[in-house]
DNA sequence: TGCAGATAAATGTCTTAGACAAATTCATTC
DNA sequence: GAATGAATTTGTCTAAGACATTTATCTGCA
């Protein structure tokens, strides 16, 4: 029904990737590039100029489709289209490269455990050694303790799985192995923290959920771990929720705290609009939590009675910043 | 980025969500309907007509996104928009009425302990109690096991939740707090059949998954379940993996099975193109099994070499099949 | 130098109407 | 009944244009 997809279907041909070409809508789903987007660009900025089937269909080499991919990220960085759709791969590639290395020293901040160990953990996704990750994140939680586990270990392998696809090291099925991997085991951790507390929660109590246009799910679940080992009493709806039905959950199942993620992808423009709305909706009274890694949260600009994370790490300290508050 | 919807926003008026007006962007979102396709229903069938703004842009009321849900239902049941679309409500909810009432028959068969109690589980949920439901259904497993609980409790209380929510008897967010604890549960129990089994998987290797356009997660959870308590060697990818992915991934881990699930929502033109893609990319060898809810399976038509599972149960049997034929 | 405000450029999404392949139904014939 | 062929239905793609909104640049003032 909604978006059906003509499949280019190599029958029998060479079945190298490189060969395959894709309908405006794969590359939509691929890309999260709109099709109005994509159209407006090739009128626009001349790129990408996809070849015609006989009925005059776009169709999208797999050069360009990388190249596609390369500019999405860019743009989730804080360029603009202008400046970077209309540059070829190894300009595209460089202004990556020179981003990625940046952040760096911000993380050599922290007690590097992993950041050198990462290109082992990284091996072992490569050769789908995911029994010997999972026993690795284990017996990390075991020694650090959950939290340090996911704000020094868990995050930064997210981001180096991400960059390791883009650069083509990783497959999109050992980036979903992964991911389900690290979600099983911060359930699985978050389980246990609770039936130590044997149902005892201490406030606040907390509502976690992503918009509707927020799929990923993973940053919500490094946030619930904190609120759990916090012994906070937790409500999770997953990701997804519509803002209103967001606002009357809140007030209907008297929550304190509202806790919302946005990954890299997120818009700006979904990420302002959902929050003020839905700062709107709310009671003052129930506060508004943020984080995640979309770049509309480091900027300025937030409607105000917003609470923005920077580090996942740092939900430990508002939590006792809030039960101060709550003393009374 | 890519929908971020101009956002209708009661400032300050009154906030029933009946004098909200949606954009076509949410009313894509909400119900499922492309864009495209709502512009084109307007032009044949003369609705929905919505009103329109300052900018001539369309702006759809509550009655009538209520109307759409109720039609994308009949949809999913097998009627032809050129026969629905064109309805009032009255009809519609009749027609819908009709069809709900069809399929009870073929529940009854099985020993309904669910099916009287179905009411009282709908209270717990209506009743914001998830921790009474939790232990409900860990009673449940306790009792009749992992695949009893799965086959006739769970799945007709995913029927009956979604029911419910199309009555409006449920909001969004009680059908995602329910779907979270069930699935959470069904984790859970899967988590501790392995920790029993201490490792000991044997074959057939399965990958479970579903396609790109494919959100629900649940149906695949319920089919794992089933293959773990045979004792099966898993590896879930979660939901949305690209088909050639798929394949990729099967190959590479030497999977003997893949599974894949299609909620009712799933278009035919997905679910066949989709299937008949994998098959080809996929070896002989590899099984490909599929099952869910949508209507797409339950006609003839399926691509030769796929093995469509009607009910969930069924693949302790079908994995018994499976491993007498391959006793050599 | 730094900050406020106005102007100009940029950008994504919506609009229109037409076209056509693929799927489905209906009528006809064996 | 089952199968063949014609007619209808249906979703998605195409085109260029319009415009609100956001971002960048320039200006003036402290």
């Amino acid at each position: 029904m909604n978006p059906p997809a003509p499949i280019v279907h190599p029958k029998s041909g060479p079945l190298d990737t490189a060969s395959v070409l894709w309908s405006i809508a794969e590359v939509e789903r691929d890309t999260g590039l709109g099709k109005d987007t994509l159209r407006v660009w090739e009128r626009r900025y001349g790129f990408p100029r996809p070849s015609r089937d006989t009925l005059g269909e776009r169709q999208y080499s797999h050069a360009q489709l990388l190249q596609l991919r390369l500019i999405k990220r860019l743009l989730d960085m804080g360029h603009r289209p202008g400046k970077v759709v209309g540059l070829d791969v190894l300009a595209l590639e460089q202004l990556c490269e020179q981003a990625t290395s940046l952040p760096r020293p911000a993380h050599a901040q922290l007690p590097h455990t992993a950041s050198e160990l990462e290109a082992e953990w990284l091996l072992w996704l490569q050769t789908n050694q995911f029994d010997t990750l999972r026993h690795a994140l284990q017996q990390h939680i075991m020694r650090f303790g959950l939290g340090p586990t996911v704000d020094q270990l868990i995050a930064p392998l997210c981001v180096a799985v991400g960059e390791a696809w883009l650069r083509g090291d990783l497959s999109i099925y050992q980036e979903h192995l992964f991911t389900q991997t690290v979600q099983n085991l911060m359930r699985e951790a978050m389980g246990q923290v609770d039936s130590l507390a044997r149902g005892q929660r201490k406030p606040p109590k907390v509502l976690l959920t992503t918009t509707p246009s927020e799929h990923h799910q993973i940053g919500l679940l490094m946030a619930e771990c904190f609120f759990t080992v916090e012994g906070c009493d937790r409500l999770a709806l997953g990701p997804r929720t519509p803002v209103p039905d967001i606002a009357q959950a809140a007030i209907q199942l008297g929550v304190d705290i509202v806790a919302l993620s946005f990954s890299a992808h997120a818009s700006k423009r979904d990420v302002s609009d959902s929050l003020s709305q839905l700062r709107d909706l709310l009671p003052e009274s129930i506060e508004l939590w943020v984080g995640g890694a979309a770049l509309a949260l480091q900027r300025k600009g937030l409607p105000l009675g917003v609470l923005c994370i920077k580090r996942a790490s740092d939900i430990s300290l508002q939590v006792a910043g809030w039960r101060l508050r709550h003393k009374s």
